[in-house]
DNA sequence: AATGAATGAGTATTCATTCAT
DNA sequence: TATGAATGAATACTCATTCAT
């Protein structure tokens, strides 16, 4: 009851605490992996002890939740950002390039975050309203400047090609982006144009 | 003294088990996802015994390499398959279309365990040679009808057109998938015609 | 609703478990040896459950090390307090032949850990600094009544004498023990003295 | 029945492939330990199929009786051997200190096996039969050349300063060795002629 | 309110031994 | 006769969660 003289310093009050403990599971979530994240790794990330983590949020499955909702959040801020400053369709383009080759604040730390909240929504359906609801203002900002289905398009090539950039052993240059997504952008051909 | 049936196991001699086992990893990662695959449910459905696995396969991970590469090797040679009746480029945006709306023999199933991959290729590099040759096999067909810059472009796409799909909540429509597809197969501008 | 007595297992408030783990380790070391030195086994002796173990100790390893440390502690010790009395060179023979014959509170269970600790030393270097050490404690107490070489001939034959006692099918009498050990303490013939 | 043509090429007949099987167990054990001889390593040391193992040998007990039976043999005729020379009890002195700095045939490999099966012989009875005669040999080679007493102070001193050399951080050296024995050769001093 | 000790269900893996071929 | 495939019991270890303090 009593602070025990020469006892361990206590912790004191610390009422950030449970956000310093969400940022810690993005952390070790992008390290390592939602199949590791383990509360042993993410208590030692974020310097609390283990008993605080089930404190602060029931199950782990609820702490997962709250961080990828997090992520999700600053990613679509982020992707809103990023599109503040653009005007015209062809700054459209070299946005979009940034975005798939890392210019834009992303870089790979989030996108193995955003991989692993993909392949954890795939399983959860709960999750599929946190990845939904990302891809919406995704499309939204970009329908600033084209067709709803051209964006569409883009949000989708951009998925594809990040992914492929990871995946592949013989990544894309930043040329052939630029061009593949002006393709992406261009107006759709009017009927009877020809192909 | 006399072998009471049923009242032992039978030891089966089981040439293809190996094999079956394999077969057996794919259903268990499709259907629980890679953290969840154990030797136990692998196993179970497989119908082989515990010891089984481990005899056949030193480790898990070396069984889920050789689950993966398989299943790479399975989808590309379907990718193959569906475009070997296509002839002309507006074909192509009908055969991409039924790709990503699942027309094309890959099911969910088929999906997950490919995101099972990408993930699991995102932090083990040794996978990333099954996945970098499948996506090489992919972009070689569609080069038969598309220049290889498209071709990159259109296989970005319809990745993050089935990922999307999946992912979220308003998913999009068989005929604005032709649209957008329609848009990347077009050929590029000719330089100097404008937009 | 309310707690049935007997239903449960208690969690027990166990402030000294780590402790007396390790002794159950000895405990089972001693009677089944290393090989059969199983979580199981010592968690059964110690009468805790089976997870306990690896919270204390991160590894079985860590757990043996650390039991074999203390038993070479107490038999050092021992070694120590049975030497206090001794006062002439006479009474170390008679002491060293107790030592041999196990009127020195050393009995086969203490010297069968000792040789499991010996075994496991050859194999790994770390715990030759606890085998080391012990030996170093044991000579520096002969050394108080002997040169330091005839010191290292006692404890040797010591070890020597006790090792052949338990593996012998016809052992040696506390007779010729003494009889072996007198030589052995007997200073050095002068030089030029002749045999 | 008939060998198949292009069939994995057969181990011809192989009269001497359970010596062989016996040989490759004691380098297993000497480099593994007892708890480490498998089947599995044994049968790769001798480059013979699994199975054959126990073909050969009903249990890996029994094999390990066998390999330590036969080791005991080699250690008692090399002791022998290496005293066949011996003439004088000067010549004893030299002798006795070549066993023990390892320069009489006896490498810490053999010593290995020594030591693991005493360990075995503790914990196993009929292990005792092996080790005891071994010992007896030993000493009745000795007692060519001192009384039955000090021959079995020499065995046992051997044993302890080998034991102690290698588990110790500071080995003896030879010329204090050398002077050990030599005190322990010495015939008794004769009664009344003082300490 | 906060925590570190505690625990049981679960994991991958090893291996002596069996047995169909 | 000889063997490699097969298997079940056992092993060390992990970890989300609980709970006494």
């Amino acid at each position: 009851m009593t602070a025990t003289p020469g006892a361990r310093p206590v912790r004191r009050y610390d009422p950030q605490r449970a956000d310093r403990i969400v940022d810690a599971a993005l952390d070790v979530i992008a390290e390592h992996g939602v199949p590791n994240t383990t509360h042993r790794l993410i208590a030692a990330a974020a310097d609390v002890p283990l008993g605080s983590l089930t404190y602060h949020f029931t199950t782990l499955e609820e702490l997962r939740a709250r961080a990828f909702t997090r992520h999700a959040e600053r990613m679509a801020a982020a992707y809103e950002a990023h599109f503040r400053t653009v005007r015209s369709a062809d700054d459209v383009v070299e946005a979009v390039t940034d975005l798939v080759h890392g210019d834009a604040g992303a870089d790979p730390h989030d996108w193995a975050i955003a991989y692993e909240l993909y392949l954890a929504a795939l399983r959860d359906p709960a999750l599929r309203t946190v990845t939904g609801s990302w891809m919406r203002r995704s499309r939204r900002v970009l329908e600033r400047f084209v067709d709803p289905t051209t964006a569409r398009g883009v949000d989708a090539l951009v998925e594809g090609l990040v992914m492929h950039k990871i995946l592949s052993t013989d990544p894309v240059s930043r040329e052939q982006t630029r061009e593949i997504v002006a393709r992406a952008v261009r107006p759709a051909t009017p009927p009877g144009t020809g192909v």
